[in-house]
DNA sequence: TATTAAAAGAAAATAATTATCCTTTAAGGG
DNA sequence: CCCTTAAAGGATAATTATTTTCTTTTAATA
């Protein structure tokens, strides 16, 4: 297991064996529920709490250390802060996958025609992966 | 007024005057959270109860006659169901608006390259409107 | 090693959503 | 038109999800 400490204080937070291991867990699976991380860490730490898992994810995403993937009909996971990129969901299986995609000249030209200033785009494509089929 | 009686029974919908209302309120506004839409019910129905309106948005969006828009950081939204579309999002204000955006290529290209049927596509743009610049 | 602010855990509180149960009503058939 | 009935509405309880509070423990650093 990798140590993270650095990567927490980077964004000024305490290295706890916790966040270590929620860390860990996101490095290694690279999405999550609540759900399935609360459980994932019960196996480590015996009594850890729910609100410890939800007072971190927080944190964790005031801090921009992880952020938030709201998918259509389906739970959100998170995931570790990382460059920019889309997200391509299996309904059957919700698998999740980054997918690099460059929305650039979309973004350009939705911003002129609407006169908005862009900041963020968030793509998710959903369908059936190989698998799946 | 106008009378949606019939586009609610297109989807095997019963047009009570509460759905007649909701519908109204979509078509008038575009998209609306819970808890306006219960909160410009509740001047149209005195007594309306919260659970009517969440038991018919669910119904709805089974019946396809509405959909949920989640957005970043922020409530989700419903709007009814239209051709598929993106959207734009103020963050300091919050309006919603449909865009239409061709994403025709990037789902081709993306279906081949990782072996997906992709079935639908989400995206959505947010930063500052006009008047919040 | 001692100090201290922050984090963890337990439990209570709050918020959001769904289920239950009884009453009312939309829809369609005679 | 009335009658019948399945479905919908309203009130409220129950459930689920999330946050808060409070006390104990611990990471960070001096």
């Amino acid at each position: 297991m990798i140590n993270y400490t650095n990567n927490l204080r980077e964004h000024n937070l305490k290295a706890t064996p916790q966040r270590l291991a929620i860390t860990d867990i996101l490095y290694t699976k690279g999405h999550i529920s609540v759900e399935v991380l609360y459980e994932m860490m019960q196996k480590k730490f015996y009594s850890i709490s729910l609100a410890t898992i939800y007072k971190n994810i927080n944190l964790m995403i005031e801090n921009s250390f992880i952020q938030e993937v709201k998918i259509p009909n389906a739970k959100s996971v998170y995931e570790l802060t990382k460059e920019e990129h889309s997200h391509l969901v299996c309904q059957k299986c919700n698998e999740v996958l980054d997918i690099k995609i460059d929305l650039d000249s979309i973004v350009t030209k939705t911003s002129d025609a609407y006169h908005f200033n862009i900041k963020n785009s968030n793509l998710i494509l959903s369908g059936l992966c190989q698998n799946c089929q």
